[in-house]
DNA sequence: TCCTAAGACTAAAACGTTTTAGTAAAGCGC
DNA sequence: GCGCTTTACTAAAACGTTTTAGTCTTAGGA
């Protein structure tokens, strides 16, 4: 499989690589009009394609973004990476998607292999484990921004869902059915996750005394089991799509009547819409992350300005079912 | 943001850039032990990451593949990146992700910008409708494997499910309920997309005179409801998760009994463990596909033995619940 | 003492582009 | 027919690496 070059094609259409490389670039008024015909042709007839590593190295920028998500699983994470992509494509920006599994190790061999390959930037999704990784990407001026989580002592802009917000609406939501006893159910905030730790403190404030049930994964479900009591009518607010499943499997297997104990989940995952009973949700601001997070990111790739917020949320929206 | 190369190393330990081009790929046995310490010094003060772009345009392979999906949306499509994705990191692979949107032109876009980004091979669940660009990419010897789906005259081997069999077993489950009309629910088989072709001919081979419903998103939902007559007990057959969503969203407003109305889906997806009642599947062999589609393509980047077989299928598990 | 080998390095070419500075020829005005 | 501009190109440096072919010094061995 030899590798056709720009040489190639100068050789073919009987001019210098410069004037190949400037017919590539647009620049047509540096030729005459039968050499720009005899490349076009060359280039056609070698099935040439330019060298994106060689182009690169001359040039500054790649048009090129990274977007590493904590966990491609997760609904949101997909939508915003959708959205995201948009955004890029009509920029003519390129998007590499990484998955860092929830794997603070993935995530920064990621960031690294994204820095070797020069992106222009990134955005994060970060597993906050990697503190010292993010401050240097900040101190070295590196273009990143923050989506879903935000870091306290980090100098990096952050995009998520007001979670006090969402977690009010949902327990507004709930308020108006008659309910006696509430729970949470969510992942557990040890990790100082963002969303984890202000979905559980707000719903701690606004519900004080009322039960909340965390942990992550198989260990959800055990808790779940232990600490669910399935007695008169209950309001369960599912703190994101991983806890909305692990709760439906309980549910099954415990028969729960869900007409009885009203769900609301955070997170608009499609399975709420066509769920039996159809399950009430709060959708989050995808749309509105996406955005934000985008141009926050090209103004500092173009070097503009700052941000003036470090911490940007936006309100989700309450889809009552 | 100032970036630093291999030149303000060798000025900082005080060597050239030879030398630390050495240290760089482990080549110690070329200098004395304190260069290679100053070296190791001079690394970690000034963060020195290697320009992957340099370093690529010298050496040949770029340890890089892409993956370019049909569709991110579909459960399949993630799975199975996300399996490849494993066998990538093991490998010390670097996995670029693409998302085709169902979209031809993108599609030929991501295929372009990839070679342009000189990765080793690609694997690519193709649209189908990029013909030339894929026999191109075959006479030229690229190293492409297809996931999913086959294309007749395309000289690219395809890893994927087997549909008559996963056809014929959902078939298989359904006979054994006391079942009075047979519908499939699918999306259309008119773009020659290989699951679409092979789970509707199958279908109507083996239950000739029964019902088929297909059509694109809102199209195969206005489909549903002009053609599924809620009479007796029926069976269906939800050829991806797509049609599954639409005839779910359909069975809720018509308020049909899904104990009378036996559903089976083809793609195992989380939805279905939990739904109420819960919905046999048929899961598909996404170990086995990652597995042999990513062990194919590195035989052909290594230069080996081409595969026996254009076509490989295999068998799906059927899940009842 | 001379020869060779080993050890510790370095210079420079090469990879495939872009870009800057230049050149040669033609055309034009006067 | 001289100077100037325009047109149509080209040569060569540069980007940040890797790699090949050296070079220079020191140390033995005969």
């Amino acid at each position: 499989m030899k590798r056709i070059t720009i040489k190639d094609v100068a050789e073919r259409s009987g001019v210098s690589v410069s004037t190949v490389s400037q017919y590539l670039n647009g620049r047509y008024n540096y030729m005459g009009e039968d050499t720009r015909n005899r490349i076009k042709e060359a280039v056609v007839e070698l099935g040439y394609r330019p060298n994106f590593m060689a182009r690169n190295l001359k040039n500054r920028s790649t048009k090129t973004v990274g977007i590493i998500v904590s966990n491609i699983l997760h609904h949101f994470a997909v939508s915003l990476t959708r959205k995201i992509e948009d955004y890029c494509d009509e920029n003519n920006y390129n998007l590499i998607i990484c998955n860092a599994d929830d794997d603070p190790g993935k995530e920064e061999k990621y960031i690294n292999s994204l820095i070797e390959k020069q992106v222009d930037g990134m955005i994060i999704m970060p597993t906050t484990a990697n503190d010292a990784l993010y401050k240097s990407l900040a101190n070295q001026n590196f273009p990143v921004v923050f989506v879903d989580r935000f870091m306290e002592h980090v100098d990096i802009p952050s995009f998520k869902l007001d979670n006090h917000h969402a977690v009010g609406m949902a327990f507004g939501h709930l308020q108006n059915k008659k309910i006696e006893n509430l729970y949470y159910v969510g992942t557990s905030d040890e990790m100082d996750i963002t969303p984890r730790v202000e979905r559980l403190a707000r719903f701690m404030k606004l519900a004080p005394g009322q039960k909340a049930i965390t942990g992550e994964n198989d260990a959800l479900y055990s808790r779940i089991e232990a600490e669910f009591k399935n007695e008169g009518s209950n309001g369960i607010i599912l703190a994101n799509d991983f806890a909305l499943m692990a709760f439906l499997e309980f549910a099954n297997k415990m028969d729960l009547d869900l007409e009885k104990n009203h769900l609301i989940a955070i997170d608009d995952v499609p399975l709420a819409d066509v769920y039996r009973p159809r399950i009430s949700t709060i959708a989050q601001p995808v749309e509105e992350i996406a955005k934000n997070a985008y141009l926050a990111l090209m103004e500092k790739v173009e070097g503009g300005a700052e941000p003036d917020k470090l911490v940007n949320s936006y309100k989700g929206k309450l889809i009552e079912r």
